[in-house]
DNA sequence: CCGGTCACCTGAGTGC
DNA sequence: TGCACTCAGGTGACCG
């Protein structure tokens, strides 16, 4: 899925299309789905009001007028959509949709599905204090967009672990996924396989810098849509300005020398031997 | 405590 | 065509 951008963009897209809307009624369709108290899921959401959508990270969370708010993260192939309300012969539950909110308060009723082909993703509803309990436990680590050069020295260079391993942790810095992590060391003319503890102060600049701007050009840009991403307002087109991620066999656009694959991190990953130190 | 591996799932692409 | 196999944006549980 979706990393920060695409994460950013859904957030977005809901933000502009559901916030003032009520929650009338929830429905679930594969329970697991649901990581949150099953019991408390739809009692949570019904009758409330969204206020806002916004992104923690990569997770997506809608506040509701009662303090609660609705959790969401897609893990690979986890979006919303809106569509009709499910049931009817003419309105069956579209494929692979998981969840559906009945949204009220325009003049027709809409209805936000929540879909996902490999079920990796969860919803979660929380009320205020259990929320703020949850966004604890969780220890996210700073947003890379609002983050300064020297805390982002500080974070990556004191932890063990290759660089790009450590760009991935979200205890680390938050939103950065394989995509972008590649991209941004490529950027850098960093090697995601350095130790993260040897990276300087001025590397630590350049690096955060890099992750900066193409974070905000991806987001212009929608995100990236590979294999099946897209926001509700429509996919994005980052994916053609990748220069290394998905670059395997390609040569490197820099030096010219071919980029290598290897497994970094449980991941698969492409970056330049020559120019990427 | 740490890093490495696998599990969670389905579908698309590839090669035989 | 069809089948077997690999791979995919992310975490989280397990294991040595």
């Amino acid at each position: 899925m979706p990393e920060l951008p695409e994460a950013e963009t859904m957030a977005r897209d809901l933000n502009k299309r559901i916030a003032g809307l009520t929650i009338a009624d929830v429905l679930v369709s594969f329970d697991k789905i649901v990581a949150s108290d099953p019991a408390s899921f739809a009692p949570l959401l019904k009758g409330r009001s969204i206020q806002r959508v916004g992104r923690i990270g990569k997770w997506i969370k809608a506040d509701l007028d009662s303090g609660a708010a609705l959790l969401a993260h897609l893990k690979m192939t986890g979006q919303f959509f809106l569509g009709e309300w499910p049931g009817s012969v003419s309105s069956p539950w579209p494929p692979h949709a998981r969840a559906a909110f009945l949204l009220t308060g325009q003049a027709e009723d809409q209805t936000l599905y929540y879909r996902d082909i490999r079920k990796f993703g969860r919803l979660r509803a929380f009320s205020r204090d259990d929320l703020r309990d949850f966004l604890s436990d969780l220890a996210l680590g700073p947003d890379p967009l609002e983050l300064g050069p020297g805390e982002f020295h500080r974070l990556v260079s004191s932890k063990k672990g290759r660089l790009k391993q450590v760009l991935m942790d979200q205890s680390v810095v938050s939103g950065l996924g394989n995509i972008y992590a590649d991209e941004s060391l490529f950027a850098a003319s960093l090697s995601p396989v350095r130790p993260a503890s040897a990276l300087t102060p001025g590397e630590a600049e350049t690096l955060l810098a890099r992750i900066k701007s193409i974070l905000l050009d991806a987001i212009e840009l929608r995100g990236s849509t590979v294999g099946n991403y897209q926001g509700l307002d429509g996919p994005g087109s980052y994916q053609d300005r990748h220069k290394a991620y998905g670059k395997s066999g390609q040569d490197c656009p820099r030096c010219g020398n071919p980029f290598a694959r290897a497994i970094i991190a449980g991941r698969s990953s492409v970056h330049c031997p020559v120019c990427q130190k």
